[in-house]
DNA sequence: GACAAGTATGGTTACGTTCCCACACGTGGC
DNA sequence: GCCACGTGTGGGAACGTAACCATACTTGTC
């Protein structure tokens, strides 16, 4: 199938309609599927289109339509594999309606992030899905109206649409857990950043915490930014200093930076110390002791995003929602009662 | 800064030039950069663009200039960590050169990468970096006068720009320390494709062999289909039926399965099997004992990847070149001299 | 003081597609 | 025999931009 070929300039539906013989307006309405043409008409006008190997031109769509089937997707670092299962989602579900994904990383930067916004309104994509950095992307999109899903964390100052995880349960869950088994000093390792999906985790340690009727020591809380060099120096001197003998570490990049941490000092899991991650990647299943964590559903927050986006294409004038995903505390041998009872 | 703003129809350079009283063309040309401008008009032009909001609109000047700045991008599986480290170091490197990555999944499947190739081609790319399925899709691109890079493996029957790890002396140094070490059965486990990549880890298998003088046991050698549901179960059965001492597994899917496998007998490693993975991933460095491993630099395949296409973008009639990386191997503690000696 | 070269601006066209409109034909209803 | 309506076709404009061309003014040179 397809004969493709040309190497001079490429074919367009003016070829194809002299081919056949018959005006490109025909051609046009035969190839696009759209207006009247006679059966067989058609038949001869796509077996040309085949047969020269044409290929619509989209920019030329695009212009006259004034609008693509191209959705911007902004994700804040493709190695991490949670924002990659977060793009796979995005992207089937995308193809299946058919539009396709252009994919941009920002490495968490704002300027990075309104550069690749700015490409998706300069493609004019109907559509962005974001896991925002600032708040300014979301509101930009909005006053050129084009469609924006927030994705895992909320940023926006105006009401859009967002799939997000309960990251309050979420939190509340592992930490209830840990003071469950009898700890009393939990750590937090967190990411110090005004996202919300921290806020959140934050918000769960607490609330379990309260729960339990104990008072949170804040010099347990230890909040790293984002690509910050001296984090694993930073957490071994939380071991020392404010002595906790569990960990709930808020992702899944310092749940692995607190496990090599501990691992250096040669202090034992679950014995000496526990340890909680959040986001259920390979390796927290096969470590030994395979570690406790907050499983979320990477590839459904992803699709979710996507339908919701669709939704949003199709009616603009919806009033937005927000699509609250459930996690799940998956209890591994990393978490066990502490070393002796304090107090 | 930028006041965004209209919520309207979008601003265009016709706006731009009336607010500021001057043509179309003037402020083209001072928005675009090219041709003569006086610098206060320019200044004026500039000014006016910001304060409007204007957003150059990329279809159009594609249509115009024939060519656009996106760069397509189709990987395998956007959720395994190989490729999201290509994907990353190829965006990195485009990114710097002002042109923008569309990245696609296929699933490794021929009718996907076609749909994306196609979609590519519409959209007037200038070229395209291909983790290649089949070689249909290069000959396709190449026909059409879009530059090609093909990265990670080769398929295309025609000469073409190509970076890939040096995959027989990858597959020869791991083979070669486990039989140095003493094995004499030495599991292959690869992927039942007609990649170059997997041809070449099976050669270096059979080189590692050759040098070492000693007969390969096909029985050693298992090929599984890409989403082999019952890959673990066929693990499994070759360890029963051809009692290997030691395993090296082609990919990081494979090592994971492998290793799962091990540990669901009960197999101890290294005493009982050794092991030895291909690609450095993350768990490989985690778990106990941590395994011996060929890490390929993802990264740079994929800068490299970027760099030769934005190379042929820029003189279309050099002669391909196929760029070979090295491998390195890692010694870790999954490989070890075999149980007892056998002959 | 003529001429070339550089600077600066605007009019017009073309990129490839879709869509609106005008027109033409055939069929059925009254 | 006229009209309404569904079917089918082609002409032409428009989407927003950049390139080409014509034009005009300035400057420097012999």
């Amino acid at each position: 199938m397809t004969a493709a070929g040309e190497q001079g300039r490429p074919v367009t539906v003016a070829d194809v309609a002299r081919e056949v013989g018959t005006s490109p307006s025909t051609a046009s309405r035969a190839l696009s599927g759209r207006g009247y043409v006679a059966a067989d008409l058609r038949e001869r006008l796509l077996a040309a289109a085949d047969r020269l190997g044409y290929v619509a031109n989209a920019s030329a769509q695009t212009l006259k339509q004034r609008t693509s089937r191209i959705v911007g997707v902004v994700v804040s670092d493709l190695g991490n594999p949670f924002y990659g299962g977060l793009a796979a989602g995005i992207e089937q579900t995308l193809r299946e309606a058919g539009y396709r994904m252009l994919l941009v990383g920002d490495n968490s930067e704002y300027v990075e992030e309104m550069a690749a916004v700015r490409t998706f309104l300069a493609m004019r994509a109907p559509g962005v899905i974001l896991t925002p950095v600032g708040q300014e992307a979301t509101g930009f999109l909005i006053r050129n109206g084009i469609a924006v899903v927030e994705v895992d964390r909320q940023m926006a100052d105006v009401a859009v649409d967002a799939v997000v995880l309960d990251n309050v349960r979420g939190a509340r869950d592992a930490v209830g857990h840990l003071l469950g088994l009898g700890h009393r000093r939990v750590a937090l390792l967190g990411v110090d950043t005004n996202w919300t999906s921290d806020a959140g985790r934050i918000e769960g340690y607490r609330f379990a915490h309260a729960t339990a009727g104990i008072t949170v020591n804040d010099g347990l809380i230890l909040r790293l930014g984002f690509h910050e060099p001296a984090a694993e120096k930073r957490i071994a001197r939380l071991l020392d200093e404010a002595a906790p003998t569990a960990i709930f570490a808020t992702n899944n990049l310092l749940a692995e930076q607190a496990w090599r941490v501990l691992r250096e000092r040669g202090l034992r899991l679950p014995r000496d110390v526990s340890l909680v991650g959040f986001d259920d990647v390979a390796w927290t299943a096969m470590v030994s002791p395979p570690i406790t964590v907050v499983a979320q559903p990477t590839t459904d927050l992803g699709r979710r995003a996507a339908a919701l986006l669709l939704q949003r294409i199709a009616d603009p004038d919806r009033t937005p929602t927000v699509e609250l995903l459930q996690p799940r505390l998956v209890v591994r041998g990393s978490s066990a009662p502490p070393p002796r009872p304090r107090r």
